[in-house]
DNA sequence: CCGGCTCTGTAACCCTGTTACAGACACCTC
DNA sequence: GAGGTGTCTGTAACAGGGTTACAGAGCCGG
């Protein structure tokens, strides 16, 4: 704790700021005093506080290993990436709306945006679709982590009710009561991932 | 301007001050400077800044109405209702956040989401599945609404160039290209939607 | 007239991020 | 060694967020 002030030291204390009380505790004063250092040090060693989000966002970024893609068709590799980079991006959990800002999710992507792209081209897209398929996939992973992230410090996630079904509806009681209620995140994410690969290499 | 206090005035300046200059314009401070009054006096009618942002909230859950659906097909139909979405919530930008915060997001989708239930169902899907649809369509544009909402008054969303593509990837030089550059975020999100209801209804 | 309720204003508190300014210390030169 | 120059740190403050303790106005019923 009691090292010879640098620019990585702030930067390691801000680290372990988020990743043990959440991006939002982190504050210039936590942070100084965390590091008993007056907070003009801070500002002498790393400028900003935007810059400390830039060098939290580089951290991750460099951290990120997307794993190799597994199964044999190439839509389950697909979804296999997908679901890695999810995971990858869940515990550091703020900080992929930092990175979405600051418009560096792309470099985060930039491993699997080369594995998806390898997928489709492998399940036979090519050219403008092929492009488009990777990124779509990519902004429904980004989509998903984003929402994920927004909610996270929320107090109560309580799903006000809303009005019930009209009985007159075609549709059935298990679907309705399915729909009442508020249904899981990650499955729903796993759902819509596998739909839409599905839809994006179908010619 | 100069009407007597009441809960409502103070939140109709409350859209006021959102409307032109954004959600993150909006202060206590800017708010009473605006209503030529003492703080005080907001909070003896509404509370709290949080009440605020549920009211507005509200308002903009009762704002939104979603069109009629379009296109013969279901899919067409889900298609359209889901950008019928999509184009309400994109005039209340930053507000749709907010409302995810509060798990009011479900509120503002009922009338979409029967739409979305009934169309599926017309589709042959039924059951577990029909609900898991609907919801994963829904979960899809909110998705795209927060994390278009997050970038909203960034200051540079310059795409910072990544590293080019290897030689020997097994992709075609079109398909390189436009996966160099940024891509157009609506079109992402239309490509995405079409797939994603096709591999939904495909059975 | 007086108490109580409704509503408003002044001024403060605590929290942000940020900076002007004054020092302490080292090092280099004369 | 004296004097300067650059590096680094501390004190205290500023501007701006949300929020509130307190003192009043004004009104209305007793």
């Amino acid at each position: 704790m009691g090292d010879r002030m640098t620019r990585d030291v702030v930067i390691d204390a801000a680290v372990a700021i988020v990743e043990s009380e959440g991006l939002e505790a982190l504050s210039m004063r936590a942070l100084c005093e965390k590091l008993d250092v007056a907070v003009t040090s801070i500002y002498w060693h790393v400028g900003n506080k935007e810059a400390i989000l830039d060098a939290l966002v580089d951290r991750m970024s460099s951290s990120i290993v997307t794993s190799k893609p597994r199964g044999r068709t190439p839509e389950q590799r697909i979804v296999s990436t997908a679901k890695s980079i999810l995971s990858a991006l869940e515990s550091h959990g703020g900080l992929v709306g930092a990175a979405h800002q600051r418009g560096r999710l792309a470099v985060v992507f930039a491993p699997a945006r080369r594995q998806l792209a390898i997928e489709f081209a492998a399940a036979g897209l090519s050219g403008v679709r092929l492009a488009e398929a990777t990124n779509a996939t990519l902004h429904y992973v980004a989509g998903h982590c984003i929402t994920m992230g927004v909610i996270s410090r929320s107090p109560d996630q309580s799903h006000t009710s809303v009005d019930l079904w009209p009985e007159g509806a075609p549709i059935d009681r298990v679907a309705a009561r399915r729909l009442q209620d508020e249904p899981d995140s990650n499955r729903l994410f796993e759902v819509g991932l596998v739909a839409l690969t599905k839809g994006l290499i179908a010619r």
